[in-house]
DNA sequence: AGGATTTTACAGCAGATGATACAAAAAGAT
DNA sequence: ATCTTTTTGTATCATCTGCTGTAAAATCCT
């Protein structure tokens, strides 16, 4: 019978996506990572693997656990426009409270291993693609209730409410000022009050 | 009289840029500079200083003449509504042409490095608001030629557009598909064809 | 008690890292 | 020729890096 494990898995996993997630893959060596989780380095690669393993595992892992536990969530409202203000409206609220500018993993990883490890691009372009199209088929809702703008395409609408939401990541980690964050984004939301406005 | 150096410092700092740009600081080492260079260590050294010295050169290197001098030239444009839209296209093409998904050193910066290191934050602070402004005062002088939604105020199109960039800068480096990056830019540039469309 | 299995601790490995020290080289002046 | 100054080349340093090997520890079963 064999000796059981001393930690966690879940809990540990946790310790890690948050080293990678501040400093990112290169800058954070295994040392970094046992400090972080308080385990040895025998420890963690027997639990996760070596170092890229271990880092592939954090981003399926917060990819599940963050992004898509979080439109799960929104979209338990019933109101599609709803669904995207509320959206926009976390991303701007984790930014403005968080001291660590931590922003979003994936798109921290995107940037620093985007274009040169496949796999990993695999993870994040799935990730990326989860939010676009989150954002495509709660503002084709909206236009179907009145409450969106239909000058706009429901693929234009999801494309550019997803390239705000890596803008307001790369403010997350440069410039996480509410005020800037809310006028960044106040343009394109302007776009679910359309059916509000009573237009000509 | 001491000895020549056997370089252009200009031509290796812009091989220096691309290296960083590229891989970022955390992964390039010096090695990897001396190989992108063909200098040795110690010319590098005595030229540029170490490696975080180095990479802030590169950084205001590159903020002087690629993103300034590129504003530079936008702003010959005549129409304020132009110099937008150009802007955002140059980034659409250069993200759709470039094998390398080399996106903006500026950016990447700030992800990678931004929040931990206070020096490097200032330049990519900086620069990141010579963005803002530049739409901020186009989008304003397109409004006062009727040009330009007058909805939107010129602080949150400085925003939004600045967003949008950054999240184009993002797209570069996972997905630099043309047609993906004009459906993100479309809703927001629509704001600039307002007066073309004699509304009510 | 011993046996079996997995986990953890610890020591250590080969190579990489940013940087330094020192000698040779390059150039103009005398 | 020598002198002076800066640059380049080379060897090396101390430390760090991701990883491996091995023994001790933890657990249940007989």
């Amino acid at each position: 019978m064999a000796r059981p494990r001393s930690f966690d898995e879940a809990a540990t996993m946790e310790k890690i996506v948050r080293q990678f997630w501040a400093r990112g893959y290169e800058a954070t060596s295994i040392r970094d990572l046992e400090a972080a989780t308080g385990l040895g380095m025998t420890s963690l690669y027997n639990a996760f693997g070596g170092k890229r393993q271990v880092f592939c595992s954090a981003l399926t892992y917060y990819s599940k656990h963050r992004t898509q536990r979080c439109i799960e969530g929104i979209e338990r409202l019933p109101a599609p426009a709803d669904r995207i203000r509320t959206f926009v409206a976390r991303v701007i609220d984790a930014a403005s409270e968080d001291p660590d500018r931590l922003g979003c993993l994936v798109i921290n990883t995107a940037i620093e291993l985007g274009p040169h490890d496949e796999d990993i691009a695999t993870v994040v372009a799935d990730n990326l693609a989860e939010v676009e199209a989150f954002f495509r088929r709660n503002y084709e809702a909206a236009q179907k209730q009145g409450q969106a703008d239909p000058n706009v395409t429901p693929e234009d609408a999801g494309r550019s409410f997803s390239a705000l939401m890596f803008g307001l990541r790369v403010l997350a980690r440069s410039r996480p000022e509410r005020d800037v964050m809310e006028g960044a984004a106040r343009p394109l939301l302007a776009l679910l009050r359309y059916g509000d406005q009573g237009c000509c």
